[in-house]
DNA sequence: AGCACGCCGACT
DNA sequence: GTCGGCGTGCTC
């Protein structure tokens, strides 16, 4: 006895795929089926196509319905969820769950034939008029000429162009090539919210065959590009994180521009770098893929080095503009009352006395980070976390930045009743006050996310600030990021330490390519930009490595660092996460992981509690996994994770996997 | 993840 | 005597 059997991905936390009755129904890989599962009625995607098989034991039960006249999911995309399914030790039904818009996870009956691929009639793009115009410099055209000649197939290239140097025509003028081939592209970008700027411009240069896919559509928007893509209506999707999963059948490249932001590794759930499934996909689809950076990741660096990458640098920025000029203000021993130097003070009345435009650069929100009691020292904490209230005097209200809980301001110490009530350190809120206090005739704009919630009021403030009049401009990481101002001249870094004390291997990394990003915006044509640090560690090794040989120098130094270490790229990590509302649970969960981890090639730190044990009302513990193999990693992984599933309090508590974790904590 | 089953405390 | 707490097991 026969019977036709199919594996479905189905969307719950099953290390494997579940086996159907196909029946007589025509099943492709790809296709969405309505199955049942338990109770219930899902829908999962069949991931291979049915197979005739001699009855045995196993009852399975019978596909309901197959949803789709031709598979949604395109085997490319079968293919790379199934390797980000193994690489990241994460259910493949969720993977794929999360490859695809909600809506197009729920059972209904199919409307429409899933639309062939559309010829659009070859449209003459303003790309074409663009690109018989030379590059402004030969280090672009140079790149270009590299890119265009380069082997077809897979590969990975790197441009590290500093800021101002042109990466994104290059970009363009490569894509256009793919536009005239009748491919596809993709565009990956960090937060394409906060960089309007870089979708201006392809929207510029070729019209309607943009799309755009991030976090912030609607869900019907979301159906719309994602189809738009798979059908082919759409040639270029620029987008986020998550559209390195949306098909595109013709895709020819993919660019990855500021190839080193943080933001591309999803940081819960299902914790995929968008990166390096870009990359992955790339290889499989045998196209080429462009990372490109002014501070390019110490992974990316070493690889690069080591051959595996291509790699080119641009160096001159396009208008000539000079690089800015660094220098510390050293705050030791210094009595101010609002965080700024005489050394800043003098150079913000310069710049804005010769008509130049300054950026203050604060990496905290609101008024304070924190609130003292000048009698006894008590500081207001949190109720839910390990961690201060931040004053946001603004609103009136003290707000955890890691829990989001928020309380009222206190009048008196809750320890010693006083009334004597400090807040101590600066915040954006805190320093637009002061800026406004010392330059009543200069316009003081904040940037953070605080303000610049709402659609439309970042661009706004963006384009008054590109109008051109003298400001001060204060801002958090949002504004290092991917914004052009060509009046900007000066660039002071309030509070360049604090990652000199992090804990976490990466801090350093951090602050270096922050420093450098925010350093690149100062400078224009006719005045040369000028940058200064504020520090209470003028003599920090690393510190002076970056004023002495920039992004490039400190990356050397802690890439040698990491190898000394074992830390990536020259070790590979795992981090297993656990957290309840007890403390004992997740460390007695972890503790059971690493018995079972044992002898198994790996080395195995911890369980210890997280750097901030408590967040949120819940304990947190970690277990860190090493290994100089990747492979190694991977084949524990692979044989253990779905086991621990079953350690008793495991469903007491939420636990994950990280690989390739960017924090670790 | 859902959902059911199953065994122990305080209510009409 | 039941309603309901959440611990455990299962889902092709």
């Amino acid at each position: 006895m026969m019977e036709r059997r199919v594996r479905v991905a189905v969307p719950a936390p099953f290390r494997h795929p579940l086996d159907y009755l196909a029946g007589e129904l025509d099943i492709r890989p790809g296709h969405r089926l309505l199955v049942p599962l338990g109770r219930r009625q899902v829908v999962g995607v069949a991931l291979e196509s049915p197979t005739a098989v001699a009855a045995d034991g196993l009852a399975c039960r019978p596909v309901l319905r197959c949803l789709d006249p031709e598979p949604l999911v395109p085997a490319a995309i079968l293919e790379l969820c199934r390797w980000a399914a193994d690489y990241y030790s994460h259910p493949i039904g969720e993977v794929l769950a999360a490859a695809l818009p909600a809506s197009l996870r729920v059972a209904r009956i199919p409307g429409r034939r899933a639309r062939k691929a559309v010829a659009r009639p070859r449209q003459e793009f303003d790309a074409l008029a663009a690109a018989s115009q030379p590059l402004p410099t030969p280090e672009q055209q140079s790149v270009l000429a590299a890119l265009r000649s380069g082997v077809a197939g897979f590969s990975v290239s790197l441009i590290e162009g500093v800021t101002g140097s042109g990466k994104t025509e290059v970009y363009l003028r490569w894509i256009a090539d793919a536009m005239q081939a009748g491919g596809q592209a993709m565009v990956l970008t960090p937060e394409i919210g906060l960089t309007p700027q870089l979708l201006d411009r392809f929207r510029q240069r070729f019209g309607d065959d943009v799309g755009i896919f991030h976090s912030g559509l609607t869900e019907a928007q979301r159906r719309q590009a994602w189809l738009a893509a798979a059908d082919g209506r759409c040639r270029i999707l620029v987008g986020t994180r998550s559209a390195v999963f949306v098909p595109m059948p013709r895709l020819a490249m993919i660019v990855v521009d500021e190839e080193h932001d943080v933001s591309y590794k999803q940081q819960e759930g299902f914790r995929y770098s968008a990166r390096d499934s870009a990359i992955m996909r790339a290889r499989q689809a045998h196209i080429p893929v462009l990372l490109g950076s002014a501070t390019p990741a110490l992974e990316t660096l070493h690889n690069a080095r080591r051959g595996r990458y291509r790699h080119w640098r641009i160096d001159t920025r396009v208008q000539a503009r000079a690089m800015p000029n660094l220098r510390l203000a050293d705050m030791r021993g210094l009595h101010l009352s609002d965080g700024l130097s005489p050394t800043l003070l003098e150079a913000l009345h310069r710049h804005t006395a010769a008509g130049g435009q300054a950026l203050m650069f604060v990496n905290r929100r609101g008024y304070a980070p924190a609130l003292l009691c000048h009698e006894c020292g008590w500081v207001a904490p949190c109720t839910a976390c390990d961690a201060r209230m931040t004053l946001h005097r603004a609103r009136g209200r003290m707000i955890c930045h890691h829990c989001g809980n928020a309380a009222r301001v206190p009048l008196r110490c809750e320890q010693c009743s006083g009334t004597h009530l400090v807040p101590v350190g600066q915040g954006t809120e805190r320093l637009e006050d002061a800026l406004r206090t010392i330059f009543p005739r200069i316009p003081v704009e904040r940037f953070d996310s605080d303000r610049v919630g709402r659609a439309g009021e970042l661009e706004r403030l963006l384009d008054e600030v590109r109008r051109g009049r003298p400001c001060i401009l204060v801002g958090t990481q949002m504004l290092a990021k991917g914004h052009d101002f060509p009046r900007l001249s000066l660039v002071g870094v309030v509070d360049a330490d604090a990652a000199l004390f992090s804990a976490d291997f990466r801090a350093l990394e951090r602050m270096g390519q922050l420093l450098t990003q925010v350093s690149g915006r100062a400078g224009r044509g006719d005045t040369l930009g000028e940058v200064i640090l504020q520090t209470h560690q003028p003599q920090h090794p690393r510190l002076q490595r970056w004023l002495r040989d920039g992004y490039r120098g400190l990356a050397d130094e802690l890439l040698e660092e990491r190898r000394m270490a074992g830390l990536p790229p020259f070790g590979h990590l795992a981090l297993i996460r656990a957290d309840a509302l007890d403390a004992a649970a997740p460390l007695k969960f972890l503790q059971a992981v690493a018995d079972r981890l044992g002898n198994c090639g790996l080395e195995v730190m911890g369980p210890v509690p997280a750097p901030m044990e408590r967040r949120a009302s819940r304990y947190r513990v970690q277990l860190l996994l090493r290994s100089t193999h990747r492979q190694r990693l991977q084949v524990v992984l692979k044989e253990q994770v779905g086991d621990w599933a079953g350690i008793p309090g495991a469903r007491r508590l939420r636990w994950s996997v990280d690989v390739d974790p960017v924090d670790l904590y």
